[in-house]
DNA sequence: TTGTGAGTTAGACAAAGTCCAATCATTGAA
DNA sequence: TTCAATGATTGGACTTTGTCTAACTCACAA
């Protein structure tokens, strides 16, 4: 999330630099991801994308969704088995979910480390590392 | 995987100690998973289950993972969107998912370790923390 | 003004998983 | 050993998320 504003020109301009043609339909969905900053579901998109009158079909949100993460614009963070969420901030960081709301939060990069991970076998290249906290409603006690 | 053989009455000891009773489907699942010892899908077990002739339904390949998995037996591993792994293996480790193949590998825990996890919310209890390294087929240059 | 190619669309389709009401098996008590 | 009660299993309908396709639309360059 290099921008700070997410008004039509910044998302067009932002849209160009990922080499994607800045149609309506895309920029109204970069437009329901990053003015939230939030992780969000397809299908929450599409509704937030048709709350006035329907405009947008399902078939593009998912196919604009899967173009601006091939193209490196937002990433899918993959922690229900039911349905995948996608996130705006491509920055380095880590995910922590809240199993019984769904809620998914960030967890800052800087303060993370992971060491001790094994050599990888020859011939493959770490596409990334995804970190996943799972927590729930405790009893009392945290921790 | 505490035990080491996986016969008939070591999987019903396995079953009885976690509080399931040992039918003869669970039995079957059961040595589905952990005969082989890897991650398997639903999809996967159910067809090592009715192998021979059909005698084990959907339905009860998925109550029958759920309840393993809600009983610890066994462990979910959430890597990729479209089907969820079942893992027989529950102690603490980690996952190498290759994106290209499908493939899932364990990443020993002893070498592992991670610092500077935030604080948690209050009310809040840590269920388990997922790390999963991607990996894809890399030209050449490995790391 | 018009032709072209990229983008969008509705709706059919696919895959994974859940649900339900009917049936079947296991078990413990008599 | 028998039998009722409880728990487990079943087929099939259903739901949800996501993909595919073939037709259509639109922006734009010539």
């Amino acid at each position: 999330m290099k921008a700070i504003s997410y008004d039509r020109p910044a998302l067009t301009a932002l849209l160009r630099d990922h080499q994607i043609a800045p149609t309506h339909q895309r920029l109204e969905i970069a437009h329901a991801l990053f003015s939230r900053g939030r992780h969000l579901s397809a299908e929450q998109i599409l509704a937030f994308v048709n709350e006035r009158h329907a405009e947008t079909s399902k078939a593009t949100v998912y196919n604009t969704l899967n173009l601006f993460r091939d193209r490196g614009l937002i990433r899918e963070v993959i922690v229900d088995p039911r349905r995948v969420f996608y996130d705006p901030n491509t920055e380095p960081h880590q995910h922590l979910y809240h199993v019984d709301t769904g809620e998914i939060t960030d967890i800052a990069a800087d303060t993370l480390a992971v060491t001790g991970l094994p050599e990888l076998p020859p011939g493959v290249v770490t596409e990334g590392v995804d970190i996943i906290v799972r927590v729930r409603a405790g009893g009392g006690r945290v921790r």
